[in-house]
DNA sequence: TCTGGGGTCCTAGGACCC
DNA sequence: TCTGGGGTCCTAGGACCC
């Protein structure tokens, strides 16, 4: 079996774009949190020279200037979107794995890639359904390996005349001639390190990669970078996974919009971060045994040394009752917090889930926590109460959800909220 | 003034065992 | 004066991804 990558086209900056057909062929930037960084950009607001992932009051007044539209992040409308993306690629194909929000691999047979033009065919059918039924525009990259087909998607990218499907057939001869094309830190799985490494190697393409040595590249790198290599030259190392992995890690983590100093202002913070994370365990239907928390200053903040507070409280017994989260979050912070410094963002991790094989010992002389009775149907019910609305608090949680948020462009939940359609006049 | 959030995998090294 | 060899498990941190 071979693979097709689908993969959207600037999905956030796309899916603010289905309902605001006026913006079709206009800057669209969209924000992350707080109002924070540029996360999505449209084809003519990357022409305007605006970066991923700078921060946004950096280039805010130069991209107003050229009447570009920006957004605060909407994840209730981009979820929705994908799902219904994920569904139309399951009317042509079982063999889907969705890869993140934006991006999914679908087996392709092996009797289609046999023939160039038909596995072409088949990647604009695809791209002309999501075109038509979702109005998003996606690119697709047809090729024997999963690394390959990132390749190729990279190749539709930067070549109109592709349409937005490029196929790469299992030939050596041929693959090569695409790779000789593709700078080497554009390969899946080279990051900012391994590209300077390489660097000082002369290695420059993708074609370099994978003409290195496979033995060597295990005993001077990694396995990780082994692998690739091989994928490069069409020896399928990563299989298409279809099953939903359970979450090995929950983190629920925000920066804030004001400068947090005291501790009476931070508890009920990350109380939140606890309810929602727990609220996230249970739906995944698994039970920590370890919860994290963690405080710290601005990253960026060069007036003084900063700080960082971080530390780790592993239960008796795995549970997925948010007082057991309350508790610990409490003790912990107690421990790391620091008066006189100024904290910018917090964030909790729940970790080592459920399975008999994270068993712990109890510690004998360890303090036991209370067991709750009915634990299961009072989280439940809570659940159940929360699900359309959040009606049921806990008493130490923040009042306005995690901590203010700074999202002042945000547009409708247009698909998802009865009273925000969209009306057709 | 203002700089995101949520994940996975791998490796080296320490603690511990016999 | 001289202090082994082989192994497992866990953790923190690095690198990467979208």
């Amino acid at each position: 079996m071979s693979f097709a990558l689908i993969d959207c086209d600037s999905f956030y900056a796309s899916c603010e774009r289905i309902f605001r057909p006026d913006l079709s062929h206009k800057p669209v930037v969209v924000l992350s949190n707080n109002d924070g960084c540029v996360i999505a950009r449209s084809k003519e607001a990357k022409a305007l020279g605006v970066g991923m992932g700078v921060p946004w009051f950096k280039v805010k007044d130069h991209y107003l200037k050229h009447q570009g539209a920006v957004f605060s992040s909407n994840f209730a409308l981009y979820g929705d979107i994908s799902g219904r993306m994920m569904h139309i690629l399951s009317l042509f194909t079982e063999k889907i794995e969705i890869y993140s929000i934006d991006e999914a691999f679908i087996g392709v047979p092996h009797c289609i890639m046999m023939n160039p033009q038909q596995a072409t065919a088949l990647g604009q059918d695809i791209r002309q359904c999501i075109k038509t039924w979702l109005g998003i525009p996606v690119r697709i990259g047809i090729a024997p390996t999963k690394t390959l087909t990132k390749i190729a998607s990279y190749i539709a990218k930067h070549n109109p005349a592709y349409h937005g499907v490029c196929a790469i057939p299992n030939n050596q001869y041929l693959i090569n001639r695409y790779l000789k094309q593709v700078p080497v830190h554009e390969v899946w799985g080279i990051g900012r390190r391994l590209r300077q490494q390489l660097s000082t190697q002369n290695i420059d393409t993708a074609y370099d990669l994978a003409c290195i040595d496979a033995q060597m590249i295990r005993k001077k790198y990694s396995v990780v970078l082994e692998r690739m290599v091989r994928e490069l030259r069409g020896e399928a190392c990563l299989a298409l996974n279809e099953e939903h992995d359970p979450k090995k890690q929950i983190i629920v983590s925000r920066s804030f919009a004001k400068k947090v100093t005291n501790l009476q202002e931070l508890n009920p913070i990350v109380n939140d971060f606890v309810v929602r994370g727990f609220e996230k365990l249970r739906n995944e239907k698994q039970l920590c045994t370890k919860i994290s928390v963690f405080i710290r200053t601005s990253a960026f903040d060069k007036s003084n040394l900063g700080y960082q507070g971080f530390d780790t409280f592993t239960y008796a017994q795995p549970t997925q009752d948010t007082r057991q989260g309350l508790r610990a979050a409490r003790q912990i912070l107690q421990k790391i917090f620091i008066p006189a410094y100024a904290y910018a963002k917090a964030g909790i991790i729940l970790n080592d889930f459920n399975g008999v094989t994270n068993f712990q010992q109890p510690d004998l002389f360890e303090e036991a926590a209370p067991q709750y009775d009915n634990s299961n149907q009072l989280m439940s019910a809570l659940d159940l109460i929360n699900k359309e609305h959040r009606n049921v608090y806990f008493a130490s949680q923040n009042q306005v959800g995690y901590t203010a948020m700074r999202r002042s462009m945000v547009s409708p939940r247009y698909t998802t909220n009865i009273n925000e359609l969209p009306v057709a006049k």
